[in-house]
RNA sequence: GCGUCCGUAGCUCAAUUGGAUAGAGCUUCUGACUUCGGAUCAGAAGGUUGCAGGUUCAAAUCCUGCCGGACGCACCA
């Protein structure tokens, strides 16, 4: 037997009931409140509208038919045509045994799997990696483990900032005023450096512009001198990402930075203004609207002074240099050529929208065939506690590398307050955990489309929605199975779930499944940060409530096995989120 | 000016995308068995969802108009 999530049971029996019906909606979702049942059908009352119907008389017909007697131990209809559904206790003990005994995890792969490309991170090469990589990354990351554990072939491809025109800059600045024992010392320092320099001199002296734009033109041109400097800091520059990403947990399955598209750019514009896609406009060359969709719908158009006027996509500029779009076309182009995936993500900042609203029209017309959902998930600013955007107080952007090392920080001395009695080595271990864990969890519990004001306190806070509150429900566990001893003790016998506080836990632990498949659906982790805090809440109040050692059989098997389940569905969403577990805090 | 996003408890945020009595955490106050780890739990207090209309069985959510804020608006990425 194929095992199925219970609400999907129930939503196959209503679906018998309706065949006919458009059911592509979500029909049967948990309940907001407990008190109305477990799950509820929510597409009745306009079903009921679409066919001009009592949504009560519909929902009675429908219950007349349904037959859940098997996993409900009641069915009613309720408020204005409501089906609410109670489950039996017997059908939610026996999922969690089956969870316990490693049958299941609460949730189903997706059928079929998915090609899956996630291009999120991106940082720039002699440039120091700061917060507003942050929610990219993390996020992005977190996508990645999601879609891998529903089943997705994923591809993961850090399209690093390694061909822009500060590169022009850096270079006059490497030439004339490098400091080699800065560079061996801090080199994104150093580089930094370099660039302000000469980013302030240019804007005071036009000259030391144009040099800087000599240089560039050099170094595509593939003068060796400038190309060895460009090289040195794309290798400089990789080994403090690989720090990062070390410190984060994050993998790339490919970085293909801008550069590697060079080489397509000039024939990507040639075959868009043959094809008529893109025109030559005040000497650049540009993408304009072709009318094809209503002018409040198209990216290539803009409402101004009552009318609307055009609002171009350049893709190659009057010098002859490319841009932002063209490199993003181009690597539409080599995703779509290489991995033939089924769908693309970008994770950016929300101030991109219109820029991917454009790249993907334009890719439309220009592959008019390929069949791929192109996606932009973009995400809030990260504000400081005046709610101006996050910088130290000194007013630089804040690096992530500072960033980590004063999360670990941090939360070493929590772990010390609280643990003294552990050895450094260990309290060093939990902290790195804790506070890496910290950082990743407050960026992703907002909803990502708002920004958030970040805040030291609130990350580490002890109690609360937070990575340390999570972790303490794991540890709890952990810490019976530790004085039971885990190898004298394997699963047996049936769940009982004999209690309130057994039986909204197991309930909760159902519904794994149907949160997994809404942060794939929206891409959005908060509903997972949300669903743990709420599992960790209803552990901790079984918790207080049932002695799980203490207890007599067969009581006691029964919750070490809700334990069990519990603790592997926490491991498990922790993970999803990007944070290790510990087994000791 | 135009576009995008936003405005929810004192503060920071949710609300399964149109569902039932708008929920958490922090803060404040009051409690809990000398603990299977108290980094815990229980309780109290806190709301005209910026304002005004509209759509319908049902609106924080959709539409219109105001008020307030953030970001973007052709050769940066």
């Amino acid at each position: 037997m194929i095992h199925l999530d219970l609400e999907k049971q129930l939503q196959h029996a209503v679906r018998q009931v309706l065949p006919d019906a458009d059911l592509s909606a979500v029909l049967v979702r948990p309940c907001p409140d407990p008190k109305f049942g477990d799950y509820q059908t929510n597409a009745l009352m306009s079903l009921a509208k679409a066919r001009k119907l009592n949504p009560r008389q519909l929902a009675t017909d429908v219950m007349a038919q349904l037959d859940v007697s098997r996993l409900c131990e009641k069915t009613e209809i309720a408020g204005a045509g409501f089906i609410n559904f109670y489950l039996k206790n017997s059908a939610v003990a026996e999922e969690v045994r089956r969870a316990a005994a490693g049958e299941h995890l609460f949730f189903r792969k997706i059928d079929p799997p998915q090609t899956v490309v996630l291009d999120f991170s991106s940082p720039n090469v002699a440039k120091s990696m700061h917060v507003g990589h942050i929610r990219s990354t993390i996020l992005g990351d977190a996508m990645a483990r999601v879609f891998r554990l529903l089943g997705d072939r994923v591809i993961t491809d850090n399209h690093i900032g390694d061909w822009g025109t500060q590169f022009g800059k850096v270079i006059v600045g490497w030439k004339q005023q490098l400091n080699r024992a800065a560079l061996q010392e801090d080199a994104l320092a150093e580089m930094e450096r370099l660039y302000k320099t000469v980013n302030a001199a240019c804007d005071a002296d036009p000259a030391v512009l144009e040099q800087a734009r000599q240089e560039l033109v050099k170094l595509q041109a593939g003068d060796a001198e400038n190309l060895a400097i460009w090289k040195e800091m794309i290798e400089l520059s990789q080994h403090q990402f690989d720090a990062v990403y070390n410190r984060l947990g994050v993998k790339f399955d490919f970085t293909l930075g801008e550069s590697f598209y060079n080489p397509q750019l000039q024939r990507i514009v040639d075959e868009l203004r043959s094809r008529g896609i893109a025109r030559e406009s005040e000497g650049a060359t540009c993408v304009f609207s072709d009318g094809s969709v209503p002018p409040k719908e198209d990216p290539f158009l803009i409402h101004k002074d009552g009318e609307w006027v055009a609002n171009p996509c350049l893709i190659q500029k009057r010098d002859g240099g490319f841009n932002y779009a063209t490199t993003d076309l181009a690597t539409l182009e080599h995703r779509l050529q290489t991995w033939h995936p089924h769908e693309i993500v970008y994770f950016t900042d929300g101030g991109q929208q219109l820029h991917f609203r454009q790249v993907f029209a334009a890719f439309r017309r220009w592959h008019p065939d390929v069949k791929v959902r192109l996606e932009h998930v973009w995400f809030g600013k990260i504000l400081g506690e005046d709610g101006k955007p996050f910088r130290t107080r000194s007013g630089e952007t804040v690096k992530l590398l500072d960033l980590l090392d004063e999360a670990e920080e941090r939360a070493f001395q929590v772990v010390t307050e609280k643990n003294a009695e552990l050895d450094e080595a260990t309290r060093r271990e939990i902290a790195r955990v804790v506070g890496i864990g910290a950082v990743k969890y407050q960026d992703l519990l907002p909803n990502r489309q708002s920004d958030y004001v970040f805040s030291w306190d609130k990350m580490l806070s002890i109690q609360g929605n937070s990575a340390p509150y999570l972790l303490n429900a794991y540890v709890r566990i952990k810490s019976i199975f530790r004085k039971l001893g885990v190898e004298t003790w394997v699963p047996g016998g049936d769940v009982r779930l004999g209690n309130e506080f057994e039986l909204v836990l197991a309930k909760h632990l159902l519904k794994f499944g149907l949160v997994l498949e809404a942060v794939a659906q929206e891409c959005r982790p908060n509903f997972l940060c949300n669903y743990l805090f709420e599992l960790a809440g209803f552990l901790a109040r079984f918790y207080e409530n049932c002695p799980v050692l203490k207890a007599e059989e067969p009581e006691r098997s029964s919750r070490l096995m809700l334990c069990l389940a519990t603790a592997r569905v926490l491991k498990q969403g922790l993970e999803l989120l990007g944070i290790e577990t510990i087994e000791q805090m």
